[in-house]
RNA sequence: GCGAGGAUGGCGGAACUGGCAGACGCGCUGGACUUAGGAUCCAGUGCCGUAAGGCGUACGGGUUCAAGUCCCGUUCCUCGCACCA
């Protein structure tokens, strides 16, 4: 087994810190892991401390700057114009988490959309095998939909329209629609704002200053306000007009808010009849609506009187030879005529898009290449790699990266001529980190490759991969791609996993109440206010040093911003590394989130004790005793054993596939409730108590191993608990002689009989008419019908 | 709006394939021991009722001898997506 530990060290928070605090984020990253390293190891966790890694240090992100550059010689990874969030005062770009009302998080100044070279991973290559590997995952269905709708299959037809005349060379252009069954529907067409021909189509027109200046203010304001979810649609008149492919009419070319460059191909066809957007689109701009598909059974739809699109199925009218046809049948039918002509193809859109991975930033590895003034882009020479961050910089969050003024980095020379040469300034996203770091576990200290080829297969894929979920979409798409691109580069062998992570467990978050107070100057701002920083009155709570009333958030996700949070350190000097973790594990399930609460996990230190005192409490009598061998018992010992024994099969299982240690401590506190009520009298009870509390004891140290050890070496226990292994199930012991069976008369208990486990049907029913309270029910009725299931319960319908 | 998941005592949660609803813990009530108890131990604790008994798993219906569990509808909550043609 594998259980790795390491640090996603790049990234914003340290180089935030390194703003706010005027800290190097290396010093303040490294002193965190620090911090945190101590912590986990307190904690007890079983962790192969060997393997650890930090995602900052060049032993690592070396290797991921030379699998880009393999991607960039196979065409994996590439450079576009793309448009991103920039502040002009920072001199930066922005994250969207880092938008606030469309104004810059720090500076408050307006946000604007700018467009930079940006690199991209190719994850479009991967979208039908991201849909393909989900059969393959024991994964929350939750999860795998998010994904489905993050890659957004959908099946179309690319359609070409003609201009009435050549326009910047092009004789036609294409729509991408799913509903081809519409087409002879189609009114107008519509383009979007960034088309390379928008602009081209209006050229030389009567309105060509009118669309160019829309063209302007839609590309800057589509993305920012896109958030808002319902943005009024706009458009206006190229001027020029489309030759619909089939009818040969012409139709009307629109500039489109509403339509996305970056979808389908940036151009759609518009059946307002059949689609909400034309619909709304062409009343608010008077267009044409053309019904082509008439519901059944009800009032045909009349253009003139409808309010809103029929987007339902039905038969096609108005559409040529396809009339009568239901319109799914329709779909293909088109589709075909369209082929026939060649005019237009079955095909298949996604939603998901190639993975911009370079960020304008500071704290994180260097893109590995070279602008040369006569090579263009020149990748840096994998003998060269890798390309260190450095660190005497100076970082104030302002004019652009740091890297950018860093003289001795920007300034090189190209690998091809020789020539001066400017470095790349942008470093990698952190998920391109987080995309391979379990690979990486497999053989961390390679010096030259990111992995041993056959040991990495050996241990991949993930059997366990256990993250929260706000990882469904961005992390679990992008290192499903990045393993993809591993094996197609050669770095996994060819019969490695192709799914990195078999079975995915999302975990809960703790969560404790937060309370924040606001500025009566400044009403909007909160400030958050630690628990020891509280103060009661009244029933209401107060800061202690400002006195502003404070308000509850709710209770939420634990976060150092919010101030909700609990120090490991306190805690674990308060209750102890045990008690904490069996407070987290029995809380709730692991799936659940964890409601912090002094009193729950003074409810655990209480469990602990209780085991703690069974055992000192006895401890001179179970030193000198031996657990008990086996053999025959009876009474109050047989059953004591029982319970020991269905003790380590449910624990066993609670911990096994059923992965719900909450219900295996349940378990355990049964066992020590039962061990507290039983009277041992003589040598055999004796031994089956310290048999009990041996298996106690074993069951207990993955929960609360530093107790567990303690109490074993107390009883005579040699060594690390570990070693002696997992208590061993004795079925025989799980045998009972007699059941209590219930006994139900028309659906209700009325009754309960003691019977063997595996008595007949004639033997429980003679019982149960024995029974008094049942005979009441019985009395004088007929015997309907008797359903018995052995060892559940009798049913009795009069 | 679309998609996914959920709703069980005062609280966190159990209940494995339809078969005794509420395991275990927290909290609460009473008692014991104690100078003391926020330690420990014992008893009780879904609701109504003195009791017998009745009612109870968001709400309304259905299937079944039997429903927290299956089916249909409704409400509310959480999460994701949100002009994706």
């Amino acid at each position: 087994m594998l259980h790795p530990m390491g640090w996603d060290a790049f990234g914003m928070p340290a180089e935030n810190a390194a703003i706010e605090r005027k800290r190097h984020p290396m010093e303040w990253t490294y002193s965190n892991i620090e911090q945190m390293r101590a912590q986990l190891k307190q904690l007890g966790y079983s962790y192969d401390w060997s393997r650890e890694i930090a995602t900052c240090d060049a032993s690592y992100y070396k290797h991921e700057q030379a699998m880009f550059l393999q991607m960039l010689e196979r065409g994996l990874a590439y450079r576009k114009r793309a448009i991103a969030n920039w502040c002009e005062h920072c001199q930066t770009v922005l994250a969207n988490e880092q938008v606030e009302d469309g104004q810059c998080w720090r500076c408050a100044n307006p946000v604007v959309m700018k467009e930079l070279l940006q690199w991209f991973i190719k994850t479009t290559a991967y979208a039908q095998e991201l849909l393909d590997g989900h059969a393959k995952l024991d994964w929350p269905s939750s999860v795998i939909t998010k994904q489905k709708n993050w890659i957004g299959r959908s099946e179309g037809a690319e359609i070409r329209f003609a201009f009435d005349q050549p326009v910047a060379g092009e004789a036609s252009f294409t729509v991408f629609t799913t509903r081809p069954d519409t087409l002879y529907g189609v009114t107008f067409v519509s383009i979007a704002a960034e088309h390379p021909l928008a602009l081209e189509l209006a050229k030389g027109g009567a309105n060509e200053a009118e669309v160019r200046a829309f063209i302007e203010r839609i590309r800057i304001e589509h993305r920012t306000k896109r958030d808002d979810g319902d943005v009024d649609k706009q458009g206006i008149f190229t001027g020029r007009y489309a030759i619909h492919p089939l009818t040969g009419q012409s139709v009307p070319i629109w500039i489109a808010n509403f339509v996305l460059m970056d979808y389908g191909t940036g151009a759609v066809m518009a059946v307002p009849a059949h689609d909400e957007r034309d619909f709304e689109f062409a009343r608010k701009y008077g267009l044409d609506l053309k019904v082509v598909i008439q519901p059944e059974g009800v009032a045909a739809l009349d253009v003139t009187t409808m309010k809103t699109a029929f987007t339902d199925s039905g038969v096609l009218v108005g559409s040529g030879a396809h009339d009568g046809l239901p319109n799914e049948a329709a779909k293909s039918a088109i589709t075909a005529e369209l082929v026939g002509k060649s005019v237009g193809k079955a095909t298949i859109s996604y939603r998901l898009r190639d993975w911009l991975v370079s960020r304008q930033r500071y704290w994180g590895s260097p893109i590995p290449v070279i602008h040369c003034p006569t090579h263009g882009v020149v990748p840096v020479p994998e003998k060269d790699l890798p390309v260190l961050l450095p660190q005497d910089v100076v970082i104030t969050g302002e004019g652009g990266s740091p890297l950018a003024r860093h003289a001795s980095f920007v300034n090189t020379t190209c690998p091809t001529c020789g020539e001066p040469a400017r470095r790349e300034t942008d470093t990698f996203d952190t998920f391109v980190e987080s995309s391979w770091y379990f690979e990486r576990y497999t053989t961390p200290r390679e010096e030259n490759r990111p992995v041993d080829p056959e040991r990495a297969r050996g241990w991949l894929p993930v059997d366990l991969y256990i993250g929260g979920e706000e990882h469904a979409v961005m992390h679990l798409i992008y290192a499903r791609v990045w393993h993809y691109l591993m094996m197609d580069l050669g770095y996994l062998p060819k019969d490695t996993a192709r799914e990195p992570f078999s079975k995915l467990v999302c975990q809960g978050m703790v969560c404790q109440e937060a309370f924040y107070s606001t500025d009566p100057q400044n009403p909007a701002h909160k400030t958050w206010c630690y628990p020891e920083d509280m103060e009661l009155r009244d029933g209401k709570r107060f800061t202690k040093d400002t006195g502003l009333e404070l308000h509850s958030a709710g209770v939420v996700k634990m976060s150092k911003t919010k101030r909700n949070v609990v120090d490991p350190d306190e805690v674990v000097a308060k209750f102890g590394a045990d008690a904490v973790r069996l407070f987290v594990l029995f809380a709730a399930p692991p799936e659940g989130q964890v409601d912090w609460s002094e009193a729950g996990l003074e409810g655990a230190s209480r469990f602990l004790q209780r085991v703690w005192r069974l055992v000192r409490d006895r401890r001179d009598v179970l030193v000198a005793t031996q657990p008990f061998a086996g053999g025959a018992l009876e009474g109050a010992a047989r059953d004591l054993r029982r319970m020991t024994h269905r003790t380590i099969d449910r624990v066993t299982r609670d911990l096994g596939d059923r992965m719900q240690p909450n219900t295996g401590i349940a378990a355990m506190m049964e066992l020590v409730n039962a061990l507290y009520s039983f009277k041992a009298d003589g040598e055999v009870d004796r031994a089956v108590v310290r048999e009990a509390i041996d298996v106690l004891i074993s069951l207990l140290s993955p929960f609360a191993p530093h107790i567990a050890d303690e109490l074993s070496e107390a009883l005579g226990g040699q060594g690390n608990l570990l070693a002696k292994g997992w208590p061993a199930l004795d079925a025989d012991a799980l045998r009972e002689d007699t059941i209590e069976l219930p006994v139900q008369v028309n659906g209700k208990i009325r009754g309960r009989v003691i019977v063997a486990p595996a008595a007949d049907e004639a033997t429980v029913l003679a019982a149960a008419r024995a029974d008094a309270n049942v005979a009441v029910y019985l009395e004088g009725k007929a015997l309907k019908k008797v359903i018995y299931v052995a060892g559940r319960i009798l049913t009795l319908v009069v």
